[in-house]
DNA sequence: GTAGGTTAAAAAATCGATTATTTTGTCTAA
DNA sequence: TTAGACAAAATAATCGATTTTTTAACCTAC
């Protein structure tokens, strides 16, 4: 039972690579710091081969830098990036979200509404570790996730994590958080509606406005 | 000398990530193939570590598949993945283009210039082989270079080898390569004019006829 | 006192071999 | 004849150790 509501193995088989992904996306790991391997190794108990592996492969997908013969490093964060990835976002996601509000069909629909449902359940209970963040990356995927374009989902979901390497920087903010929440209630609105040009004009501001604490955070942090 | 000319080594350091890439982007290997690693090790004459560290790289850009205990695995093609590719790349490749229009300098202009001739060069001395690819992928960098944003560049290129997968499965056919060619000189000249809107229109074409081609080709050979 | 060079320690990358898993082939029983 | 189970071979993944490269410390010469 609930198999349909199990994430899809996070397109990498090893589970050390999940692991390090979330604590990176996370922010365990300080921006420009260099990895330790031996480090990493007992600190997670994975052999070097498969660690080795699962770091090219976060390299390859943007959420760690590759020197030359220098290991691996924490990929620096800028306001210059964090313009450009929610610039970015902005457009892919609203492409996508107007696609999938064009093709989502009937089972599209209870997903969106189970999605916000569980992602608001999940706040009340003021649980807003990391099973909030799961759940709320969950409802962002399923909001585009019918868009009908493979790669758009993969280059959205990529922005996604390194987005939340910003807006995970600081605590919590319990009146900015409460406003994003109710933004979710309304976008599934819109798009049960099928009201293309309205949704997407409220993904533009509900991105603008994690923008903006993902900016303050990053700027506390300076 | 010639130092600015120079490619900044394919974002990966060890050299097997870029041999095997290239080979992938060319077609040395089938669709759908497993690729056998031991094999693999032989033909390019490297160890077991780097090479599983190329692969899973190359997996995680997206020109393997990685299954769970059963290796690499060349992607399938399919029509709908070529239509989705190339919708991609007109959005996003007008996106940059635009960007690129309002932000380039005197330097860039220069570089167009160059990169355009050297093409032309490139193929009228038949040598329509690799070099050819290189200079062509080259010139379309070129023409986005300075669009502003790291990230919207990093999924254009993988968009690029992708579709490439495409294209280059069969044989050149002059034609229609005599028009793609000239499209690519009109691209400098509407650039250079700064004519956003043209240019974006003639690169929605540009990509529209290259996506004819490739869609052709891959029929033949399904 | 500092620049340049040498050596020692640390760390990354690679290698060879082992272990675990999947695939293939063969045999038996229904 | 075919389906299922078992054994053997092939292949992928992992491990421990070695090699190479980088980083740090120290020393000498100017």
């Amino acid at each position: 039972m609930n198999k349909h509501i199990q994430f899809p193995a996070a397109s990498a088989s090893s589970p050390i690579y999940d692991v390090l992904r979330r604590d990176l996306v996370g922010g365990r790991f300080k921006a420009g710091e260099k990895l330790a391997i031996n480090a990493l190794k007992e600190q997670y108990q994975v052999g070097l081969s498969p660690l080795r592996e699962a770091l090219n492969k976060l390299a390859a997908y943007g959420l760690l830098v590759q020197e030359n013969q220098r290991g691996f490093r924490v990929p620096k964060l800028s306001r210059e990036e964090l313009d450009d990835i929610a610039r970015l976002r902005t457009e892919l996601e609203g492409m996508a979200l107007e696609r999938a509000i064009a093709h989502g069909d009937a089972v599209w629909e209870a997903d969106l509404l189970a999605a916000a449902h569980r992602l608001k359940r999940a706040d009340i209970t003021l649980d807003k570790g990391e099973e909030w963040e799961r759940l709320h990356t969950h409802f962002h995927r399923t909001l585009v996730a019918p868009c009908g374009s493979v790669w758009l989902l993969r280059f959205i979901e990529q922005l996604h994590d390194q987005f939340d390497r910003y807006r995970r920087l600081g605590p919590k903010m319990p009146t900015i958080r409460q406003e994003l929440d109710d933004q979710h209630h309304q976008l599934v609105e819109l798009a049960l509606q099928r009201d293309a040009t309205a949704a997407r004009a409220l993904m533009d501001d509900h991105i603008h406005k994690s923008y903006e604490v993902a900016l303050a955070r990053y700027q506390q942090h300076a």
